[in-house]
DNA sequence: CGATTTTTGGCAAACGTTTGCTATAAGGCA
DNA sequence: TGCCTTATAGCAAACGTTTGCCAAAAATCG
């Protein structure tokens, strides 16, 4: 910096309010500045920024290794989304992958509690906590994306699952379905607990009792999406009465399911009615083309870091909101009027 | 730090010579540091340990956008096995988007010239270069994944692609095929180059000539995957000569082409064979499931991180060698002896 | 017990910024 | 010219570590 100090003929200091604030200093030395430091080929050091400022520029996306797999892209697209917002505002995106291990936990805390990063947003249901250090009271901004986490104090961003569940039941029974099948994912999990809950309340507002729906799954994690459509065939082919249609809670358990289901005669739709949830772009390839409720993750994406930024904007902590983003459902030949059977 | 000293009643610098590095103090006091650390829930600034010394502790992997769509997981699977690698010795990972702008260039170069990062894996062809700084001349570790690169002097970690798909044409050919269709990805890039090189080895190894391919696609990137499998299938239905063997560069391709062509009444693997490229998970479960050859990311992943470090361990820049990891056929129902036609 | 080695204390400089302060310089206005 | 406003210079402290140095203390050894 005194470099360029030097070739711009003017103070360091000078340079320092010409390169970081905006307003301090005249148009023409900030000219003459910049020009200096391009020439120099000279780029701040931000460590020594963060230090002396006491705060880094570098957010950090906490997330489950359960994420990581499937044909969902939830992961690549939440992570450029977050990204690219994240850089309009001059901040970068640090990965921290958080496992059931005490070490992950242990890293995370490092860089929450060693001020290498200024805020989080967490795609995972559990804060890391070890040693009396959590990250709840590391004084960091943190949002929860994905799940509502807004009674535990934490801004959230999620889906209307609960709702948009709770409408594709109600077109099916509108459809004529009366029996349903239910593709559980982790038992007591946020998700599952909002879908499974929409699917009852479509079912009570059409006088039809809990009894119409067959639960399975809820033994493994999301990552087993395709064990799960699989295990689930099986108890479909177990069962004696059998429903008209079925409800997965991700796309990887229908595509499995369906591809199973199929191999033993079953025609979809006739047979079989199947919707999912994520809205993966491979559901339109699948035969039939598979109806599945898009989860808007990019939009997801926007909103928690627009809520984080706000965070961070406020030194005092505002009462969490939860933002709700809406799905969209994807019709296609999946879903169509029970036509053999019943 | 100072606090902690003062609770184990050291001084300062002992402090920090047992918290950093490994064997400057005696075991004894070092044991009453770490408890008097752990109590008063001291966590050491990252900021300026990476200011003093001079080297920060976060990697950066650059990601071109055009890898982030499609099926194969590939986004996901790298940047877990990486951060997974790079934990383990210390360091973390973070996020950088390469898009076509100035923009996301500047902003890497920041990243690399401004201190915050050590050391970087590319997923990218290019490298980042505007106003006379390049990522090249940044004094950084470079590592290339995905493409060989190390004739511009970056250590590589690549898969045997021109190879694998010698393989499978060679396999291709023993079924009976004469007749290809190769689904390309863009022009001139690394990967298409390298396979349909392997396709036309493959041929002349067997006496046949380049004509008895014919090539769709090669101008949508990647990230177009499905698109190009449907512009693909229009092709195929212009042929009067039909191939009887689908070579595609993609999985996404590979289902989207697939799809298509079956609604035209085409039977997959009578009528046509297809394999192609990534090993998503979801070819399993296509009908008839999808014969892929495989990429060993997370392998790739590990053997980056190695490269990297010990880049990172030698001052001196060695001469750069290319790894290469094998990939793997997984051999589905998509390939077969062709029986109608002909 | 004295000699030697190992460990620690204490000090201070350094890393590259930012920022508050005062003083000087430049420019505009009456 | 004198006064006021605005812009910059120059200084110095601070951010929280690491690390070289030397002296002091402790441990080990013969």
């Amino acid at each position: 910096m005194a470099d360029v100090a030097r070739l711009a003929g003017v103070a360091i200091s000078t340079v320092s309010r010409a390169l970081a604030n905006p307003g301090r200093v005249n148009e023409k030395t900030r000219a003459k500045i910049d020009a200096a430091a391009k020439q120099l080929g000279y780029t701040p050091n931000a460590l020594a920024r963060g230090l002396r400022v006491g705060k880094s520029n570098i957010i950090m996306i906490v997330l489950p290794g359960s994420l990581y797999y499937g044909a969902s892209q939830v992961i690549p697209q939440v992570l450029q989304s977050i990204n690219k917002s994240l850089i309009q505002d001059g901040y970068n995106l640090m990965i921290a992958n958080l496992g059931r291990d005490e070490i992950s936990e242990r890293h995370i805390l490092d860089l929450a509690f060693g001020g290498t990063v200024r805020g989080a947003i967490i795609l995972s249901s559990k804060l890391p906590e070890v040693d009396g250090r959590s990250l709840a009271t590391a004084g960091l901004p943190i949002v929860s994306m994905l799940l509502d986490m807004s009674d535990a104090g934490l801004p959230s961003v999620v889906t209307n699952d609960r709702e948009a569940v709770r409408d594709v039941t109600a077109d099916l029974i509108r459809l004529g379905h009366r029996r349903f099948f239910y593709l559980a994912g982790p038992e007591g999990n946020y998700h599952d607990v909002e879908r499974y809950g929409g699917v009852v309340e479509a079912l009570e507002a059409a006088g039809l009792s809990e009894a119409a729906v067959v639960r399975s799954g809820g033994k493994l994690d999301y990552q087993h999406g395709f064990d799960i459509g699989l295990e689930a065939a099986e108890d479909f082919a177990a069962l004696t009465e059998k429903p008209t249609a079925v409800i997965a809670t991700s796309d990887d358990m229908a595509i499995s399911f369906m591809s199973q289901i199929q191999q033993t005669g079953l025609k979809i739709p006739d047979d079989l009615s199947i919707v999912s949830f994520d809205g993966s772009p491979v559901c339109a390839f699948c035969s039939p083309p598979l109806s599945t409720i898009e989860q808007p993750v990019e939009d997801m994406g926007q909103a928690a870091v627009a809520l984080l930024l706000a965070a961070i904007g406020q030194a005092a902590k505002q009462s969490a909101v939860c933002k709700v983003i809406r799905s969209r459902l994807i019709l296609r030949e999946s879903m169509a009027v029970p036509k053999n059977g019943a």
